[in-house]
DNA sequence: AGCGGATGATTGCCAGCGCAACTATTGCAG
DNA sequence: CTGCAATAGTTGCGCTGGCAATCATCCGCT
C-alpha cells in the first residue's frame, strides 16, 4: 500500500506543523506578556538590526521574514508609528524604499533580545541535545535552499 | 561570549520558522488551487477521519489542530455551511458537541489526500532522506511531548 | 439538596494579513 | 527616443482567528 510506505514520512510533516503551532503559540504569549512585543516585531527588528547598517529594501525584508508586500507595508506602517522604524527613500531607484532600524528600535531589539532567546529555550530548545540541532538544521537547510526565494 | 555558544542553535530556530511559513504558504496556494480547499479545512476533515468514528468533540478538535475554542467554532460554521461537517449535542454531557464529518466530508478529502500528498511531497518531503525524517521525527517528538497538551 | 467554582461552546469586537487593483517608476525592445 | 512590460510599494476590501465576556451545564463540597 502506498499508504503505509508514506504514513511515516507524513507523520514527520504533521509533527513539523503541529510542533510550530504549538510552539509559536507559546511563545508568542510570553513575548507579549514580557517583552510587550509581537513576536513578528522582534523578527522584523532582529532582521534589520543584523544587517549592521540597520535597514533593507522593503521586498528584501518581506522575503527574509515571509510576509507578502502588502502585510510588510502595514506591518511597517505599525512600527513606524511606534517610533521603532522609519522609512528611507531609496536614491538610486525612485519607487523604492528602505525600512531603517530606529534608536529607539535597537533599545527595544536589545532589550528583548534575551526574553526571547529565553522563550526559544524554553518551549523548543531545550528539549533538543545538540546531534538533534545539527539534523534539524541539515535537513530544514535543504528544504529552504530549495524552495526559500532567497537563500539569506 | 554566551552569544555565540547559543548562535546555532538559535539559528536551527530560525530556521525551523522560515522553513514553515515558506513551506506552508506554498502548500496553502497549491491546495487552494488544485483541490479548492484551504489546508485547515483539510487538517481537520483529515483528523476527524482518522477517528474512524468521524467524530469528536470540539476542544479536542481545537487542540488537535491548534486553535482556539473560538477559531474552531467559527471554522465549524464555514465548513457545517458548506457541508462537509455537524454538529451533533453530546448525550452525556449538554454543554458539549461533537463535530462529525458527513459523507461529503468524506468524499471531499478522499479526493483531496492525493493532492494534498503531493504538495507536502513537493515542497517538503523530496528534499529529506530517510535518516533526516528519522531525526526530524524524534527531536520534534520531544518538543512535543513536552508542549503539547495532549500527546496525540 | 444546593451553592460556587470550573468547564464547553458561542458571540462581539477588533487586529492582522493576503489578494487584486492601482500608481509611479524603471528598463528593455524596436 | 518611444512605448510597453515588469517591478516597488500602497490601498480597498474581505476573510480569518484570537481575547474577553457570556450563557449553560457540570461537579465537588458541605
Amino acid at each position: 500500500m502506498v499508504a503505509n510506505i508514506e504514513s511515516g514520512r507524513l507523520e514527520a510533516w504533521r509533527s513539523f506543523i503541529r510542533t510550530h503551532s504549538v510552539v509559536v503559540r507559546a511563545l508568542e504569549r510570553d513575548m507579549q506578556a514580557e517583552q510587550g512585543l509581537p513576536l513578528t516585531w522582534y523578527e522584523v527588528l532582529a532582521r534589520l538590526e543584523r544587517t549592521g547598517e540597520g535597514r533593507l529594501r522593503m521586498q528584501v525584508l518581506a522575503d527574509s521574514v515571509v510576509f507578502s508586500r502588502s502585510g510588510i507595508t502595514r506591518l511597517l506602517d505599525r512600527m513606524e508609528e511606534a517610533g521603532l522604524v522609519e522609512r528611507q527613500p531609496c536614491s538610486h531607484d525612485r519607487r523604492g524604499w528602505y525600512a531603517v532600524i530606529t534608536p529607539k528600535g535597537r533599545e527595544t531589539v536589545e532589550r528583548a533580545r534575551p526574553g526571547h532567546f529565553r522563550g526559544v529555550q524554553q518551549h523548543f530548545l531545550r528539549y533538543l541535545d545538540d546531534a538533534d540541532v545539527r539534523a534539524l538544521q541539515a535537513a530544514l537547510s535543504k528544504v529552504l535552499a530549495a524552495e526559500s526565494p532567497l537563500l539569506q
